[in-house]
DNA sequence: GCCTGGGAAAGAGCGGCGCTCTCGTTTTGA
DNA sequence: TCAAAACGAGAGCGCCGCTCTTTCCCAGGC
């Protein structure tokens, strides 16, 4: 009734679990060999051995399905972001946040078509489930982990020059400081709202040719970019 | 024979011209609202009154029309920034940097589909095709150009803290460095092409949902990160 | 002046798609 | 035990990209 018990309840509904999850397990796959444009109902359908028209038991429409595809995404991003970054020195900080960087381009460049659908166009219709929102926060949870590690241990060494953080964004940063950045002042939140998106722009330019003809020493370059962005919003390191 | 004589030889290829103009209008049109996934050659074809595969004498496929649209895309956009950052003070280098980012943002705010097609994930096949680098790079040569003339007129202030260039960059930052960027020093280029996918990566953050519940004061923040990388690349100006 | 070759357009058609509806079958929970 | 709910299959609708065939028409050469 609640609902809320063990998993598994009864046994139709441990099976239509299995099979919700053999559908998004081909899926993905699909995705990832022919893209989100490529992903059709009726070919999973077919390689599970059921009529197209089953799916529709399990998934209202083929937007639901990229959207749990999309959530999965955000998720394995996340965690390939996570443990990338566990691994490092905790006092390495710079170094942290190069591995947080070098996690999503890794992670990009070996699943295209999924980096493309979580940060490329969004294709169904053009509004992001709300579902979506909560996954998609852990990559930049981790890299705020950092910057507030580094404010906390008086670290943190901004290069100056920079205008101050508009007065605005009072508001807006209020609520990123709640959510990754505790304790954070605000010149710093706007620094490091302004540098993650960077990361994403460089990835993004790479993977979507922007780069072709362009610049070769391809990970050099990132590197160089993320080391940059790690420095701007004050990260000690070489 | 050659071609190359004066516009509209024939009657016939003057009609040809004026048929393919119009296809790509009104595919424009669609794009534009509709999105690329929504985009087909049947409803053109049904806007224009002709058959379907009438439309297969200007296109060869689907694909083809929607790279047409892309160059016309990187055209529209190039030109908005061209003639944004026309109108700007000349010595006001900050200014000129401004307008050009706000142009990008202002541009892909009121063209979301065609942004998406030209910045988003890349649609057709998974290949840019190669007539589609030149257009692109208008945008670029317009950066490219302010940051020649800081540079020219000895007003490049970069800020310090930052790694320089690597050394395995030399090959690339010679080829930007002859393409839009004179003159200028490998840690230059180097800045400036970590910069410039930071402004894509903000407006597409921004257009694609991901500041959904973080950032309110859009345009606000926008101007600070941007004002913040030209400060970076080393643009003088509050 | 005809004739002919090639571009243009239409129509039918193929396979695939998302999605709906209906109709038997199976499982479930009271 | 039995009604209700979930399930799966099949047929079908309208759309899509794309191809093939046929007809038409106009331009250029004899």
């Amino acid at each position: 009734m609640v609902e809320g018990m063990n998993a598994s309840r009864t046994a139709r509904e441990r099976v239509r679990a299995e099979l919700m999850g053999e559908i998004t397990e081909i899926a993905r796959r699909h995705l990832a060999r022919e893209g989100a444009a490529g992903l059709s109902l009726r070919a999973v359908a077919r390689e599970m051995g059921m009529a197209s028209s089953a799916i529709y038991r399990y998934y209202a429409s083929r937007d639901d399905l990229l959207t749990a595809l999309i959530i999965d995404g955000y998720n394995a991003l996340g965690e390939a972001v996570e443990t990338a970054e566990a691994v490092c020195d905790r006092d390495d900080l710079m170094g942290r946040w190069l591995a947080v960087c070098r996690a999503v381009r890794d992670w990009a460049l070996a699943h295209p078509h999924e980096y493309a659908l979580l940060y490329g166009s969004p294709v169904p219709g053009y509004r992001a489930p709300e579902d979506t929102i909560a996954p998609a926060v852990r990559g930049a949870a981790v890299f705020g982990r950092i910057v507030a590690d580094a404010h906390r241990a008086g670290r943190l060494d901004p290069p100056g020059g920079y205008p101050p953080a508009p007065d605005a964004f009072a508001a807006d940063a209020e609520g990123i400081r709640e959510a990754i950045l505790p304790g954070v002042p605000d010149d710093i939140v706007a620094r490091a709202v302004g540098a993650w998106p960077g990361v994403f722009g460089s990835v993004s330019f790479e993977l979507f040719g922007q780069f072709n003809n362009v610049i070769t020493e391809r990970a050099t370059m990132f590197d160089h970019a993320m080391r940059s962005l790690g420095r701007f919003v004050g990260l000690p390191g070489k």
